[in-house]
DNA sequence: CATATATTGCACAGTGTTGTGCAATTCCAG
DNA sequence: CTGGAATTGCACAACACTGTGCAATATATG
């Protein structure tokens, strides 16, 4: 009876994703949020999210990786492109843009308490990624920064979210952030803001 | 007898500031630390914190105000520089670094609950005079970025926490970071990357 | 309609945190 | 040394959250 296991139906799979769509949402907004909160912002109760997931651990973890593997999907294109460190940089920024708010919330997590550590292992790989590419381009003059790579890694990471912050408070519109957001990054990395302006153009349009 | 109102003496004074330091260390590293975890930090027992503070709240709010205070008086000297903006920028974001702890937790506490939406508020003058500087540097083509002023003014933010946690991290040499930061926020802003480096140079030895 | 399945509503124990009260104790100044 | 202030240690109530059990109910599918 009343097996709360929840096999697979119609709407109970809905209902995990939509649990799983609002759990993201409320966590970017408040990373403490409870599992009350989560459950009412989904129109279910608390019991309910419990059915889905055996711990609010449980349903944060498959959140996280959702994030990861999408993450993962995003760089993946990049990966054999060997060409103008700036233009890979131009695409990397504008593929993650796209999942900006589960990338977020894989730092955000991994930002937290020490139990969550994890999670900055398993975004290793994708960091190590993008300090070679800027190291590579550090090296061959495209780019030019006081910073070492890693440093200028987290500067880059830090402004998509404060792009994703404007964004979210109507500073800037929804369809020329992507855009802008690698049009600021290629110019923190030093690269003028002419040439990366119309490269992001080129890269943008050019699919 | 015991009166927890702690009026004041050698150790009362010194046991509270050692508290008000610990805490906002303390908080930056987990916002959500409890009275229990700053307590012991501090070397003190949680009911001592009591003694000085009556409640959480007012513990983070003398944090705030002398963040807040400290945050002004970094402003104050840049007001009434009209001169260029870049060089004006540039002194801002100097002045800023030496106490980018307390800035951090200040926007760290306002992203947080609606509770301390206040912070927001109290923020927002220091933030619309960097706007308007931005604005300006736009105006006149020291400047060039394709993000509107206030969008731009996040990004510098979020910056200097981006290279606070490199600092952290040890990706960067303290003594370094502050020009860094500098050079960086004035490469974001659309300053050709030598020339940010020549001007900070100057305005950091010109003191 | 009948039936399996998902959801709800409630109750419960366990846990962690806040804020308070009070007696014992430590500490510095006069 | 001694008196007054600060600190400690403990106990306590209030609250919020997690995770679980179970009966009642809603809902889709055959």
């Amino acid at each position: 009876m009343a097996a709360m296991t929840t096999g697979n139906s119609s709407r109970a799979e809905a209902n995990r994703r939509r649990i799983l769509d609002v759990a993201l949402a409320e966590l970017l907004r408040d990373p403490d949020a409870s599992m009350d909160q989560i459950a009412r912002a989904a129109g279910v109760v608390r019991r309910t999210v419990y059915g889905h997931f055996p711990s609010r651990e449980a349903l944060i973890g498959t959140l996280v990786d959702e994030a990861v593997e999408a993450l993962a999907a995003a760089h993946e294109p990049e990966r054999e492109a060997v060409g103008d460190p700036a233009e890979e940089l131009a695409r990397s920024v504008l593929a993650v843009w796209e999942i900006a708010d589960r990338y977020r919330l894989l730092v955000a997590l991994a930002q937290r308490t020490v139990t969550m550590q994890g999670i900055r292992e398993r975004l290793a790989p994708v960091r190590r990624d993008t300090i070679l590419l800027l190291q590579r381009g550090l090296d061959e003059g495209t780019f030019a920064s006081p910073l070492p790579a890693p440093a200028l890694a987290y500067v880059h990471e830090q402004i998509v979210f404060a792009l994703m912050e404007a964004v979210n408070d109507e500073l800037l519109s929804t369809h020329e952030a992507g855009r802008s957001a690698a049009v600021t990054t290629l110019t923190t990395a030093g690269v003028p803001a002419t040439l990366a302006t119309a490269l992001v153009t080129k890269v943008s349009e050019s699919g």
